[in-house]
DNA sequence: ACGATAATGTAATAGGATATAACTTGAAGA
DNA sequence: TCTTCAAGTTATATCCTATTACATTATCGT
């Protein structure tokens, strides 16, 4: 059995799946090395095609990167997605917290090529890639179980999201020296989850005393 | 007058300074397209020298990278200094984070090779690039006027310090939609300077009740 | 079923980047 | 002064991206 089933059945020459192949090596590349050990003749090698093979595919490297980065999010959604799926005593945005902390460290390297690079910038409105982030930002609102709606609900969103990436970079870095390298990274990320539900209540009780 | 004073006067030949030169052109490449756009070759060209002849100052590209991110952190060093040193009726913390925003934001290029890469990972403890780096934090801890100490310290130091660099990578990435595009990122980023002083009284109080 | 055509491969090649080796120049000290 | 060493140079090997022209298979209309 060839590792890859495909589409259809094939003789040789073609591949018949060669573009989602390219994206799955390219994810396992950069999962080791970071977004620079993409390289469009490596993964043709690896995958036992011509080096030119892969432009048919994508029009130039910038290119396999996007689509890298969509599928990126899309597994990344599914973790989040099942970590506030599962009941736990632990509130849905502590878990969903923790999950994020736990991909940021182990798979670093597609991390990175998530949220640290010019990528999603260049992403028009509507794309796959700009797709797959929105929905990102979807789960993170879903799982902030709280009163509070439209601008209130997103600011917060918006503070837990920032500083989670924050502590994976600061982790992934070696910049929490001194005594924060005695605290777990799990106790700094549940600090994170207090520290924003406690900013949201207060936030809620000033818009209510306005509101009245 | 030469657009270099260079430490001795030069003929022709000898650069006579190619190694800061170096170092000054590769910080203005990063500036315009980020970590990626620095490339040996078009140095040496743009400062008219032979294509190895910056072999002869850093044994490889990556050993580049890490000079070059080592100045930038010293200028951010300085512009964080500056910021906290000025009088002004906002609070030290305040001005810190503005000024990361805007160091973040206007000079993205370089702050990705400060913060995105994987450099800071590399560097071993006591390398000028690590010092430069603690010195960042040391200005974050100097600027977070609070009674406390210690761990306690710290632990916001570090909240206020990842939240920073989170809204630092959302706005630039085109991340902030929704409702949060119409909120500046000014009043974001007070957003965060309140909250963490909010969650550290707190920790504070809560500190107290239990010490006493 | 068949034949045109589009999709998907390959080979050959140009161009640019990193890096090394061997040679040259000029400055600085014994 | 003469030797030596740091800091340049030219030449070259290797790797990667990307394009062009050509080959092969799939697909689809008739």
């Amino acid at each position: 059995m060839p590792p890859r089933p495909a589409r259809k059945a094939l003789n040789t020459y073609h591949h018949g799946d060669l573009r989602d192949a390219l994206v799955q090596a390219a994810l396992g590349e950069v999962e080791l090395g970071g977004p620079e050990a993409i390289s469009i003749s490596a993964l043709a090698k690896r995958l036992g095609v011509s080096q030119p093979a892969p432009y048919k595919h994508f029009a130039d490297r910038e290119s396999l990167f996007t689509a890298v980065t969509a599928e990126a999010f899309r597994q990344f959604n599914a973790i989040l997605r099942e970590s506030i799926g599962k009941p736990s005593r632990r509130s849905k945005l502590s878990r969903l917290a923790q999950a994020t902390l736990d991909f940021g460290l182990r798979r670093n390297g597609v991390y990175r090529l998530m949220f640290a690079s010019r990528i999603m910038a260049c992403a028009p409105k509507g794309s796959e890639l700009h797709v797959a982030a929105m929905e990102t930002f979807e789960l993170l609102l879903e799982s902030l179980e709280a009163p509070a709606v439209g601008l209130l609900r997103e600011r917060s969103a918006l503070q837990i999201w920032a500083a989670l990436h924050g502590v994976v970079m600061l982790a992934e870095q070696g910049l929490l020296t001194g005594q924060l390298a005695n605290v777990s990274r799990e106790e700094l990320v549940e600090d994170i989850v207090k520290q924003t539900k406690l900013a949201l209540a207060v936030a809620i009780k000033a818009a209510d005393k306005n509101g009245r």
